[in-house]
DNA sequence: TGACAGGACTAACGGTGTTAGTATAAAATG
DNA sequence: CATTTTATACTAACACCGTTAGTCCTGTCA
């Protein structure tokens, strides 16, 4: 018994179905195995261990986000690119939560390749910023706060906060979206 | 040997200490034992189990929080309060970043107590929000809006996005604010 | 055909949270 | 004061986790 077809390739390939299914935090290296119908130990023949398959389901998220965002914008510019964009990120996340959370758990700090894939992942979104004609740096800054938010809002309304008011919390996402809009507009020069 | 002092209290106390000090994700019961010089067992006598002890550290985490805020606020009203507790939140979550975990990732979803404590966390800021004048509504959306732009900046710097740009975070995060205290203004009829 | 290398295996280590059962000291009751 | 009860510590064990060392089989290549 000495080939049953594993590669790298799959076994990170069942690795995202199985985080997303799982749980990001339930996840286990065992349950993977027996999923490929292989011991545990047999994974270490392809990879280096979990790290390895924590960082490829992250790079998995960061390209599956900027899929749905180059969707989303297709070959737009402007207001409705915009809007659909930002609305897009957060069904990304509340659609595939575990794989998200994958992506921002994994700490870029010492990861050059995650910080790549994060920071090109937003990009689509960045280029309609850009088509606004901002300042460089304004355009960086405001960047920057738009994701701020709205990966704060998508994390904190899945953890179950802001549920105490009666608010709903769809319409506060379209206030905060169209919100940073407004100011996109405003340092544009409109 | 039937008697060590051990209390509930005592052991959330440590508990606390030792999360911030190793770390959420690295947080053990069985040392957690160690450190108070008790079989790991014998904490069940005194808790229910890890889950009680997340859920204090959480709760803690939210009256530092509350705390944190309250001071910064004082007695005060207006920009100069806004801005300094926007600050003291990020410094919070900055300065006591395993702590700040505990409040996040502990679902709310099925938890009153942790959501109750979670929006009383909020409240001093809130209540300067609220001075400005504007409908509840939109001070509701637009408070909900701010505390996903402050989570999400804290929460993706400290996990080393955002590093990119030679663009400084700091300044960011004070355009970031001073932009929100612009739309408190814009919402308040100034 | 024989050697080699790859990829699977078993067995084990140290780590985790948790439970059951036991002993003992303190507190409560007669 | 003596006895019973209760609280709290213990040991031992279970089922999980990631990981490593050593072994054996099998397909490939000289």
């Amino acid at each position: 018994m000495a080939q049953k077809g594993l590669s790298s390739a799959h076994i990170m390939e069942e690795a995202v179905r199985l985080v997303e299914e799982r749980g990001y935090d339930n996840f286990s290296l065992r349950e993977l195995a027996a999923r490929l119908d292989v011991r545990p130990a047999s994974l270490y023949n392809h990879i280096d261990g979990i790290g390895e398959i924590n960082k490829a389901v992250a790079m998995k998220a960061a390209d599956m986000l900027n899929r749905t965002l180059t969707e989303a914008v297709g070959e737009r510019e402007g207001d409705e690119a915009f809007l659909d964009a930002a609305r897009a990120y957060r069904s990304f996340a509340d659609g595939n939560p575990e794989i998200y959370k994958a992506l921002i758990r994994m700490p870029a700090s010492e990861n050059e390749d995650i910080r790549r894939a994060a920071f090109a992942s937003f990009e689509p979104l960045r280029a309609v910023i850009k088509s606004y004609g901002a300042a460089e740096r304004d355009m960086i800054h405001f960047s920057r706060a738009l994701r701020s938010a709205m990966h704060g809002f998508v994390e904190l309304t899945s953890n179950g906060f802001m549920q105490r008011d009666t608010v709903s919390r769809e319409e506060t996402y379209e206030v905060l979206i169209h919100g940073y809009l407004n100011v996109l507009k405003g340092i544009s020069g409109k």
